[in-house]
DNA sequence: CTTGACAGTGAACGAACGTTCACCTATAAT
DNA sequence: ATTATAGGTGAACGTTCGTTCACTGTCAAG
């Protein structure tokens, strides 16, 4: 089949406006576009962003600008390990997301604590890992949430059981608690972060 | 003192603006802005930027655009769960971070992999997790990387010793691997994601 | 009470924007 | 070989942008 030129040229130009969103944070204008990809005339930009929206790669809002949409994040998402890595060809399709998109829900209840102590290491929750706690949701029996008990801050599993609330660790190291004066919490631990480089 | 309505009207306005950068993808123009946080003059809103930039809570870029700094970001980075939630004002003051500028380095190379299977899960890595993973990077001895040996595909812990490579897994059900024929590194695991809810 | 300093209004400006026009040139299909 | 069609040029247009100007109200300090 011909015409692969052309879908090259496609594609390396929506990594140069993606390039372009990552760096700067905002959409280049016709004319940015124009001297990035090489095309002299504003024109040519405007066919071409023609061409993207009926591609469904961008999109534009109720005024007309152009917004980010798989642009906007940063991590293609492949399969699995054992699919192991894709062809080019199927990179291009995968689909790309945002971690702040797919971690959290409410940005503006949703925190980021740092783990130390391994009472939860039985979840695979190690010291130094990262967790994103929202404080606004109701936290359900099963949860790992984020405790006062008598004064002290904590990280375990939520038990209830009718009245009964009990905080176990996930670690047989230590003893599950059953407060017995108060106890608050802070908030459900939604996600775990580690990083290692 | 007095000024504080000043203040928390300021503060509420930069609230607006990042508000609308996260839900848009993009900055709000002049216009915008003013009708926003209900200014009808763009003057106005001209000096309500100036100030921002004085504050450094804004930005422009070589072409004098608006451009996202800490607004950008998503996540209130706090301390450590010991140390529970903070107070309302030491919230605000809290840094912002976005989990996509923390966990990767260079986006074109990075890739998100769901991962099956318990070879990891004594380095906390459970079946389910996603593995954030950079092509880009040179796998070091220590380092978990993705690595096809003799076609399969697998997430193990690098060990080098002087000309050989063992990949070691992280759980005493599976035996080390001494590649024979072909070792293709795909890349280094550079951080680990769990999602709870 | 007066006086600055600050916040906001409204109108005007040039520059840059996205869009449209007419025209040209390759490539691919007939 | 001929013909459509997609990709590109260059110039023009109206709109919106950010900026500037002169002016008005508000509030706290002198």
């Amino acid at each position: 089949m011909a015409g692969e030129r052309r879908e090259d040229r496609v594609r390396s130009r929506i990594r140069d406006i993606s390039h372009f969103y990552g760096q700067k944070g905002r959409m280049p204008s016709f004319s940015e576009i124009g001297e990035m990809v090489g095309l002299r005339s504003k024109n040519a930009v405007f066919k071409l962003i023609n061409k993207l929206e009926g591609l469904n790669v961008l999109e534009r809002d109720a005024k007309g600008r152009l917004i980010p949409r798989s642009l906007a994040s940063s991590v293609k998402l492949l399969g699995s390990v054992e699919a192991g890595f894709p062809s080019p060809a199927e990179e291009e399709l995968a689909d790309t997301l945002s971690l702040d998109d797919l971690l959290i829900q409410n940005p503006e209840a949703t925190f980021l604590l740092k783990v130390s102590g391994d009472s939860m290491s039985g979840a695979g929750i190690l010291p130094g890992d990262m967790v994103i706690v929202d404080k606004g949701q109701p936290p359900r029996s099963g949860d790992i949430v984020i405790a006062e008990v008598d004064g002290e801050w904590t990280m375990k599993y939520l038990r209830k059981r009718g009245d009964r609330v009990t905080l176990v660790p996930a670690n047989p190291k230590y003893q599950p608690i059953k407060p017995k004066n108060e106890l608050k919490i802070g908030g459900v631990v939604t996600a775990v972060v580690r990083k290692y480089r």
